[in-house]
DNA sequence: CTGTTAGCGCCTTCAC
DNA sequence: GTGAAGGCGCTAACAG
């Protein structure tokens, strides 16, 4: 557990017998070093185990080689995704990641952002938070960044989105098709995301919509949202939730009822989290290829700090699909589901 | 997107007219500085919209407020519980954390562990892999480190380790209560972690162990494995996975091939995801509450960090607890089975 | 209480 | 090709 002043550079270049600057290009690989230098450094440096000291780096190069990702939670698949293929693109290119999560609020993100300075080359940042906006305002120029599915007027900053409306649109009117009252469970208030799947659903059925019920996109409030759903008379004959997480909460408060699914409720969430497949019966879903999302999120992120190039291509949104699954199949798997000639 | 130089402590020095080593201490909230004068300083920061450059903060005070952690890979429920209880324990203690995945291998890790060195304060290390021995003897002794799940012999960095023996060994007990051929699905090779529960897994069934099924922790590897398992003649009438996540593909396939679970073939995983619980049936799997280690892991790092102290319990293990679900119950829910009286 | 000075470890002109 | 010197932004002695 000694903590012994750790070597430098300059302990390299006194063992090598040359000058801190050669030592520093030699290590480098700069050139203009003698081939004969470069290995004097190299060997002197791997005999005193030199590391060098990237918070110096750092300072003098003006360059971190991190990426700081703020998301609202670290928690659960949906953001175990988004890390992922932030995590993909990042390694890539030889690049950190600095997590960081917010848990919502706009003037905690700004926090956040505000003590990253300095310690990453760019930003991307999620902030579903329905007062991002301020967000926008309080943000400094001065740090490459890039959103994802966090809306914001000014778009200043290159933002990846997943198109909420449409995606829920499409779930709603996929469940219309074999039910006759569909519910929802909303996400939480004042997220941005939860507001554009709760107006997806009502814009698609119209005075047809069943009942909203209120959610957190906890599992919790999926289960809790369940119960209410099997006691309701007229009981809607399917349901919308918000997220997958909270669908699977749903689907346990349903089968502890004795309520079929699909066949006496139809089911569908949004996010496919890997589970979703997995469930029994597995979870009709939408799918926005989340990782995918957030990998691309990260690349553009890398190329906005190499060039703060134009402004063009500032929004990118991905038109999700629903991915029909057990939960929802009107005719499950009936003799062989594949042949679908009429 | 202008980049413009960003300003230093120097301007608000300058704006507030003062020293830089006052402007330093006012926005330090060190004391010995006149009230008038904080205050003055402190509006000027606000006025020019400053924030502190941590690179610059870094090499001075030697200190990062950050912590790596470095795990194998960042992708699925087991690893985002990880770094969920890391998380927690860093956001109590306001740092930051910086992941990264060393895709196994020794020598990964040690590369990723240098690459480290000036940008963190300490290292959470998890790295299963069976040549952690290595890692032990490159590592730079100047950096606090605390290890999780990982086998090292020197012993000179704390460690927190769930008792695989143990856990295993239980369960696979538990299997053989209602089962005659208790098979097993083992993780990769070189896994410290793998091993150890096969282990369990032979010594708690002696000669009656069923087959032995290599998998590799992937769900896929899960699902074949069932496959094969429900091929097989006789056929096991219990399974144990070495972790959940094979569990889950394992449970997928026996439902395609029409084996019911638990009556034909119980399923027991490991590990305790969020999953577990909610799949149908319930998996039982043996729990060692890994969010819950991690955190205190960090918290060990932290005071390690503060302190580096005596070399006192430096080893904790921790003895996981098989939670019996349905996938493994005898009589499932028959009539009420809260009723234990008898 | 405040300002001056000297680094932290590294990179990068600039002379030689 | 190589070395000396200055500076990145900040903090931490030391004087005043």
């Amino acid at each position: 557990m000694r903590r012994a002043r750790s070597i430098t550079i300059r302990d390299v270049a006194h063992e090598a017998r040359v000058s801190v600057a050669s030592a520093s290009r030699a290590l480098n690989g700069a050139d203009g070093v003698t081939e004969a230098m470069r290995e004097r450094v190299l060997s002197a440096a791997r005999r005193l185990r030199y590391v060098p000291h990237s918070g110096a780096r750092i300072l003098s190069t003006r360059r971190t080689n991190t990426f700081g990702v703020i998301l609202p939670d670290l928690y659960g698949e949906f953001f175990s995704e988004i890390i992922r293929g932030a995590d993909t693109a990042a390694r890539a290119h030889g690049k950190h990641l600095l997590l960081s999560s917010s848990h919502d609020g706009a003037d905690a993100v700004a926090e956040v952002i505000r003590s990253m300075r300095g310690r990453v080359d760019g930003l991307l940042v999620m902030s579903p938070h329905i007062d991002a906006q301020l967000l926008a305002d309080s943000l400094a120029d001065d740090l490459p960044m890039v959103l994802l599915n966090t809306e914001v007027e000014g778009g200043r900053h290159p933002c990846f989105r997943v198109d909420n409306y449409a995606g829920a649109f499409a779930a709603a009117r996929h469940l219309a098709e074999r039910a006759r009252l569909v519910a929802h469970i909303a996400g939480p208030l004042n997220n941005s995301e939860a507001e554009e799947r709760c107006r997806g659903w009502r814009d698609a059925l119209g005075e047809t919509a069943g009942p909203l019920l209120q959610g957190d996109f906890t599992e919790e409030s999926g289960f809790l949202a369940g119960q209410d759903l099997a006691r309701m008379s007229p009981r809607p004959d399917a349901v919308f939730a918000a997220n997958d997480t909270m669908a699977v909460g749903c689907l346990a408060a349903l089968a502890e009822a004795g309520i079929a699914v699909p066949d006496a409720m139809a089911v569908a969430g949004f996010d496919d989290i890997p589970i979703a497949r997995l469930m029994r019966p597995s979870l009709t879903t939408v799918s926005a290829r989340i990782a995918d999302l957030s990998r691309r999120a990260l690349e553009r992120l890398a190329r906005l700090v190499d060039t703060p190039d134009t402004l063009n291509d500032l929004l990118e949104t991905v038109r999700p699909e629903v991915i029909v699954r057990g939960s929802s199949r009107v005719d499950p798997q009936s003799r062989h589901s594949n042949g679908e000639q009429g």
